[in-house]
DNA sequence: CTTGAAAGTTACTACGG
DNA sequence: CCGTAGTAACTTTCAAG
């Protein structure tokens, strides 16, 4: 089966504008793509059934919703052996409050962030998984002071060449 | 001046429904939250007006556009003196690779984030970090292998109790 | 790909409770 | 604050070039 996933400088252009603008009209993002709307609309779709957009969503100042705490935790498990990894993301799995999990390379092997309402709730989840997870387990707590670049999205021109 | 920048439980609803699906039509939308669409469009804009609403995006699936790495990069400064905080956000502030910068607490003093289209352009950046960055810079990279947990937003019914 | 047309939705505004 | 209602704009699908 040959697969259409190709996407070429008009699709990466639509994908950055609806990166920065996730609720522009059809009619205003063919405009700027370079299309009249029905060609425009039928990319559009394309790139949701293709799973190339996932999804959209609005960006909430959460500092002017609820007092919040965003932390980043480093996370070390003793034991490499089979099984701890397994055990230690089932630990986190369902805790709400648990925004991002990424298994990375270099010093640690985790690396989490929470968004939680106060440091309680924190401290209260850090203990919490302490104890339920894999034996060994050593947390390192970064709480955020201050956010000096929050993403927009990222530049796909520079991550795509043509 | 009065401030008028409570929330109450139907904005929330609004938020936590728009950070879901940034796309609803504000029919749907009201429906939802139960009100009728004008006064839900209403709030809408107030809540963009406000800023609590910082802005709307689509989520790309970057694994289908591009090969692309992110690294995440925890960054101490050796010298913590007047300045030294303030060079090192002036040289990351313009790296388009760079997708967050926070100042943290804890073993380290910033995390950063780069989404970059390969290996060699992350070592460029961090060399080129290195060397035009304040004195004393640490740089600790680490690559992310999988993406355990990816965020798709807060869950602001936890974060906020009424 | 484009244009254009037609039908269905939606957004927006103004007005009234 | 809410809802109703009317208009303008947009979306969506279609056919034809």
């Amino acid at each position: 089966m040959t697969q259409h996933n190709e996407l070429d400088r008009i699709d990466l252009k639509i994908l950055a504008t609806l990166q920065d603008d996730g609720r522009i009209t059809n009619q205003a993002l063919s405009e700027r793509v370079g299309l009249s709307p029905s060609p425009c609309l039928q990319r559009v779709r394309r790139l949701e059934k293709l799973g190339v957009i996932k999804g959209y969503s609005c960006h909430i100042d959460l500092e002017r919703v609820a007092q919040t705490i965003t932390v980043f935790v480093s996370v070390s498990l003793s034991s490499h052996e089979k099984g701890a990894f397994g055990a230690f993301e089932a630990a986190v799995a369902d805790i709400p409050e648990l925004v991002e999990c990424h298994k990375v390379s270099g010093q640690f092997d985790y690396l989490l962030r929470f968004v939680c309402s106060d440091i309680g709730t924190y401290t209260a989840i850090s203990d919490h998984l302490l104890a339920t997870g894999p034996e060994g387990l050593n947390l390192s707590s970064h709480v955020v002071l201050q956010a000096t670049k929050e993403s927009k999205g990222v530049a796909l021109e520079r991550l795509v060449r043509q």
